[in-house]
DNA sequence: AAAGCCATGCAACCGATTTGCAAAGTTATG
DNA sequence: CATAACTTTGCAAATCGGTTGCATGGCTTT
């Protein structure tokens, strides 16, 4: 992605567009699923993890991009779509292949509603789906 | 719960009942909400956190307890049902509070159904709600 | 009673995440 | 332009939940 449309994508969700929130934020942008920390640092020559890490977290605090706790342990981020406020309605599912250990963005599928019991209010909602994606299940 | 009951819960499961399975098996069957491998070791005066693990995958493995993975860090764990064999059909869904942090299992509300895409197979799920309780929503 | 197996307890390790702190870079102010 | 104030970055080290190795102890089997 060029340069002027990662910073002005920054520069939307009030982020300060520094040389490493670029770089990491194009990395982003090239995958086509969702990436964890020791995945992103694994992409880069060399980079301090901790500088990653926070980098996210910045990232993820704008809503630039969204985690997702697909039950590995470690976890995975994704971009968020455009205009995206990570409330439940705007929430997708997400698929982790046990095979080859990717984890999808179904940005498609939104997670169905369940009532809750009296009295329950929610706030955010996970939805993990697990099994062969695609390419591991033929 | 009586001894005769809990011992024959671990007979149906074939997991032989020592003396720590019993207080543990009893204990679980005492709370309400999901706990944690600590909450659980608080509830003793003195146990290992190693056997208490143990015991708990001991448990997990037999389908006697089901673990829940509530995006807290840390996982939780209940009673299954009696004759659940864990498979997508019998999951419910899990609620954790973001104020008093407990975790409950919802045994009725059933996991909703999402299709997925061409050739994606499903083998396991798991949906969390979160949000406020009916204790702390008032 | 001896041999074998399983359960328990303690020490120590592991990976992911998080914090502390100082150095480097940026921005605001005089 | 120079300095002060603030932010970002890099490195070290701590934390935390989960896990493994190994020796001890208890029960079962022969």
């Amino acid at each position: 992605m060029n340069d002027q449309r990662l910073i002005t994508i920054l520069h939307a969700r009030s982020v300060k567009p520094t040389a490493m929130r670029l770089l990491v934020l194009d990395m982003l942008a090239q995958q086509e699923t969702a990436i964890s920390l020791s995945d992103l640092e694994e992409q880069f020559d060399k980079v301090d993890k901790v500088t990653l890490y926070r980098t996210l977290k910045t990232f993820e605090q704008h809503k630039i991009i969204h985690s997702i706790d697909d039950g590995t342990g470690s976890a995975k981020y994704a971009l968020c779509s455009e205009g995206c406020e990570c409330n439940p309605g705007d929430l997708h599912v997400h698929f982790h292949c046990q095979l080859c250990k990717r984890t999808f963005c179904l940005t498609d599928y939104t997670i169905p509603a369940v009532n809750l019991p009296q009295k329950f209010v929610l706030k955010e909602m996970n939805m993990v789906m697990k099994g062969l994606c695609e390419d591991c299940s033929t």
